[in-house]
DNA sequence: CTTGACCTTGGATATTACTTCAAGGTTTAT
DNA sequence: ATAAACCTTGAAGTAATATCCAAGGTCAAG
């Protein structure tokens, strides 16, 4: 049985976070000592660990509660429920990474049009594309 | 002289968004009409398109905000000031662009390793690797 | 028995960029 | 003259993920 901290410091988040996550529904120590202390489990642990690979590979809280759903009733679950939702992530981080990449290549081309040297500002081509120019 | 609205629809934004703007002092009308109305000037609409241009690029409010005491000072601030903006915008980018990476890699290889049938959840290898893997 | 490190709770704070609301005043068209 | 469409303000709400705080209880060591 692991108290707050001490789960918190082997996973190298804060207590507040586990607190926060029990807050939330997303894990809950099983126990709890004689005077209030929060008492996890082994299981507990793994589930944290699970929850802590989830947010690695991307998900919010929210689509990891979905799929904490899922590992809990594996039985009652097929693979292609869990993999919808891995697609679902999978093309939004597309997504946003093409959102990004357009950023980059605007940036990209704000910057390689000015010099960047000590010279009056006045006439710096970066401000005249934001004055002006649709990216 | 525009009213609020007018302003908005001429930008396809909200009135709700130019008052907050207004608000947080990064575009203020620049007249009031008698009635208490906000009166923008074509000043202020070419404010707003540099606004909007800056955001299309990436930045945040409070980097167009610095964005903007360089573009009205221009005559006292030179293309370095500007483009090491630009660049450290592009940097942090580049860096999310990075990350998402990491992300849409590990979504790629959790989905690859399991083909999604309708067979039980038990032994689904996405959740196994949720379980334990380190990703 | 005291000190320090830990734990409890509820609530506030932070970030970003708005949106929504309530209650009321103004303008325009018919 | 009245209805529709606009405008005003300040305050509160939203999403996501925590972090920080205050006031107080608990536990282990010396």
């Amino acid at each position: 049985m692991y108290k707050v901290g001490e789960l918190a410091t082997l996973f190298n988040i804060s207590a507040d976070t586990l607190r926060f996550y029990e807050k939330n529904g997303i894990l809950k120590a099983s126990d709890r000592s004689s005077s209030g202390y929060r008492l996890y489990t082994e299981v507990d642990k793994d589930r944290l660990d699970f929850i802590l690979n989830a947010k690695a590979a991307g998900f919010t809280l929210a689509e990891i509660s979905e799929l904490l759903v899922i590992e809990v009733n594996k039985d009652q679950r097929t693979c292609r429920d869990t993999k919808v939702l891995i697609d679902h992530k999978l093309s939004h981080v597309q997504e946003k990474i093409q959102e990004l990449q357009r950023i980059e290549k605007a940036l990209k081309s704000l910057s390689d049009s000015c010099i960047g040297d000590s010279t009056s500002a006045l006439y710096c081509t970066i401000l005249e594309s934001l004055e002006s120019k649709k990216i």
